[in-house]
DNA sequence: ATTACTAAGCAGCGAGTAA
DNA sequence: TTTACTCGCTGCTTAGTAA
């Protein structure tokens, strides 16, 4: 959707045309968006061929009232604003299944990270890890978690070699309830390693390359 | 501001960049806005102008941080579309204050409406009325104000004449308690008739031209 | 008064490219 | 790799105006 477009959507629903049909002349509507008369005809035509605005043009008045697609679509834009000042709490990742090496299940078929898992997140984690190669701009995303915190389970020694100290977040995958587990150290990474007491895969039936949605919970 | 300047703040921020550096090339922001490298770089130098982004320019990658003018922006937004969404309950109108002929101390002197004031709104007002003309294109917005009904006082009998019902809403005048008067018939007005317990012209120390802001509370 | 067409002008876009 | 320049072209904007 046109930049344009939506800041006109806005400033009708504003005046009300959310819940109303508001007279509104192309005139007076140039003079809140700031341009001529001529343009503001120009986006109510648009946003009348898009359907996000139904008109009744009467000869010296016009009612306008916003639809349900345009609704839709300001609700979108405010659950943009949402996530970036409310549920700063939130944050979400987009990526897609893939496979690990198998290091997954070793690790978390270690004493010492599945007590922990189970003491600090209260699940019994399923063996292995649900991996999800996030789109490359995300990764800064991850940055933000870091700077939040999140639960870190100790360092612990087995098998004669030290395993570090992890960085967790309460996640869901897919909707379902998990964790994403982030090396204390290292910064950067294209994949998010989760687990989860189910076995996402099966229970999801998920396949490699499908479409993950991994919302970590901050604190 | 432009709202393709907007939009691209506001993929920044939920990028992260309001309490971060993130790293982004031109590149990254161009897939991420649908765009030309080149025209996500030049909307960088567009906000780095208007100082609404910092930038680190390093040889491979550079640093973005939103500024607190950048933030004031995305707030402002955000505020739009809480007004849309979340505080239906709240009318905002912006106007100048103007002098009424004398009526308003006429019918607020009237005992009729005077003990219906303090009985249904809680405060015994203030003689006369405190009349705001809203600019023209918020004159929709009084429509809303119908549309959510109010407080309806009855009409009453008295010098011989009858004093038709009017509709009122709990509102703030530059912040001070009060309320707007609205006649339950004539549709139309771009004055809105304020009443409260002060004296507002007095108190908030205000002149005919001055910018009022009535806030107008739903149920 | 309105809305909205046509036409001309101009701002913004992106290919090519330099640093 | 980056960022960001120039420049031609496209598409948005608006003056003029019809209905």
């Amino acid at each position: 959707m046109k930049p344009y477009l939506l800041q006109t959507l806005k400033e009708l629903a504003l005046l009300g045309a959310i819940h109303n049909k508001i007279e509104l002349s192309s005139h007076e509507l140039a003079q809140q968006l700031q341009t001529s008369q001529q343009t503001a005809s120009r986006y109510l035509l648009e946003l009348d061929t898009q359907e996000m605005i139904t008109r009744e043009l009467g000869v010296k008045k016009q009612l306008i009232q916003i639809t349900s697609i345009g609704a839709d679509a300001l609700e979108n834009e405010h659950m943009s604003y949402k996530q970036i000042f409310d549920l700063s709490s939130k944050v979400t990742f987009k990526g897609k299944l893939v496979s690990g090496m198998g290091e997954g299940k070793y690790y978390t078929g270690q004493k010492g990270y599945a007590d922990q898992f189970e003491k600090r997140l209260g699940f019994i984690a399923y063996p292995g890890t649900f991996n999800v190669e996030i789109e490359y701009i995300e990764r800064n995303k991850i940055r933000l978690l870091r700077n939040y915190g999140g639960i870190e389970l100790e360092e612990f020694q087995a098998e004669s070699r030290t395993f570090g100290s992890v960085v967790c977040f309460k996640a869901t995958i897919n909707g379902k309830e998990g964790a994403i587990v982030l090396p204390k150290r290292s910064h950067y990474a294209n994949v998010l390693e989760c687990i989860s007491p189910y076995n996402l895969r099966d229970t999801l039936d998920l396949h490699d390359g499908d479409t993950i949605e991994v919302v970590a919970y901050l604190q």
